[in-house]
DNA sequence: CTATCTTTAGAACGATCGTTTCAAACGTTC
DNA sequence: GAACGTTTGAAACGATCGTTCTAAAGATAG
């Protein structure tokens, strides 16, 4: 019965609760360390000794460093393409198709980031600024684990876009909707939503920031999707003329 | 006569042109591989390597492996800003104070960044992706460098776009000027204005990409400063609380 | 208990990092 | 040519990197 037989509990289940002290907390520290300093900047050291741990103890769960970090990002990740759904799939089952407006589905996009982390033991911003961290680190390894995060729930956003404006191509829309992201990633990993004090990481998010993200990403949005000259003209200039003026004028 | 009178030509001007070869090969060697990969990521070796000297020669000419990126910085970058001065400057001349709009004033933020570089011996879009690093990229260097750069201009624009829209408090159009320049950064790290070929790095510049840029930060920043619901209301939905009640029914 | 497997700490390995040393090459001035 | 300061290449230094090795501690089964 050694081995012929089913071993029962003689593997032990690797979610046990408290069995993965160690890895647990090496997933923490990863994540930390990589977040506030980037792929290169965090050493195998640094997380052992912020987990309290051996080097050899990561090495011994993970591997190695890269499969360390692409571990900790699959599931501290998960939750926040949880909830992008949800947004999403509440927002397309409440209205019907034509009454979806960009400001919702970038909402659904942006909002979850923020609600993001409340119900893991980490103290705040750390899972933002993580999110941040894999579009602008550049080892091909956080590039990977980007693609492999996020790239799904983009398609998801890009599809239902495309359903918003459904005269315009798709290629306009990615445009759109890249220059979008390029907002969000710059307010979490400059911390413009979180103000109080003064300092990037520490204090409370501020709603009213927030709002601002959506509306400027909406309006930039639009103003990319629907055409330029549509949002105001009351100063009775064609505003993309203007500025083509000016720029041609440089010898 | 050895040191009492001025020693016509016997301190050697570090200006001439013949003399500084492996020096400005050495600067041109870090702009590329920093914009490339990051300052952890670049190697004093690496740097040596490329420009066809040893390393020494690199320790000897800068001191250190910061204050050769520093001072490669400090000149590549300075032709952008009086590209941007000189945008603005005739920008202010030509027109009264308030029929310059922020598309204008935007524009000749972001358009010199694109013409930047063009006078100079580099092949192309290394400068885009150096300011760019310079946002992106994490140690305290970096971040130095960058306030020392770019700081000055940042708050000169700050300025005029105060001019341009004189009853917002400055905290607003800081945040909003801020959420713009995340486009552009993201724009430029991305490559979403190359678009031939679809490699990021080659490849000319598409001026109608660089109008959705200057389009996208106009539009959102009008929608920060000037408040929302301005610009298209056409489907009858207030769009801030269209998101916020999308956003506060997650239980 | 013993036997076995899992997990961990500590030391060590080879590679690479920024930096330094040293001597040879070079250019300039007498 | 001799003397001198400037510049460069090659080698080496100490530190740190990711990783591996080894042996001891802990848990589990018979």
């Amino acid at each position: 019965m050694s081995s012929t037989s089913i071993p029962l509990s003689s593997i032990r289940e690797p979610n046990c609760s408290e069995e993965g002290d160690t890895k647990a907390r090496l997933l923490d520290a990863v994540v930390e360390i990589f977040a506030d300093r980037g792929f290169h900047a965090t050493s195998m050291r640094a997380i052992a000794r912020r987990a309290g741990t051996g080097v050899s103890a990561a090495h011994y769960h993970f591997g190695s460093k890269e499969e360390l970090l692409r571990t900790a990002l699959r599931e501290r990740a998960a939750p926040l393409n949880s909830l992008r759904l949800q947004h999403l799939e509440r927002l397309e089952a409440q209205a019907e198709e034509n009454s979806v407006t960009v400001e919702d589905v970038l909402g659904a996009f942006i909002r979850p980031i923020f609600e993001w982390g409340a119900e893991a033991s980490q103290p705040n911003p750390v899972f933002q600024r993580l999110a941040a961290r894999l579009y602008v680190d550049s080892p091909a390894v956080v590039e990977e684990i980007r693609i492999e995060i996020f790239e799904s729930i983009m398609r998801r956003f890009q599809r239902t876009l495309e359903g918003v404006s459904p005269e315009t191509d798709s290629q306009r829309i990615e445009l759109a909707f890249q220059l979008a992201l390029g907002v969000i990633i710059h307010t979490i990993s400059r911390g413009l939503v979180w103000c109080e004090g003064g300092e990037v990481g520490r204090g409370g998010l501020d709603p009213e920031r927030i709002d601002a993200l959506v509306n400027f990403s909406a309006a930039g949005y639009r103003a990319v999707v629907e055409g330029s000259g549509e949002y105001d003209l009351s100063d009775g200039r064609d505003a993309k003329s203007g500025v083509s003026a000016v720029a041609e004028d440089i010898p």
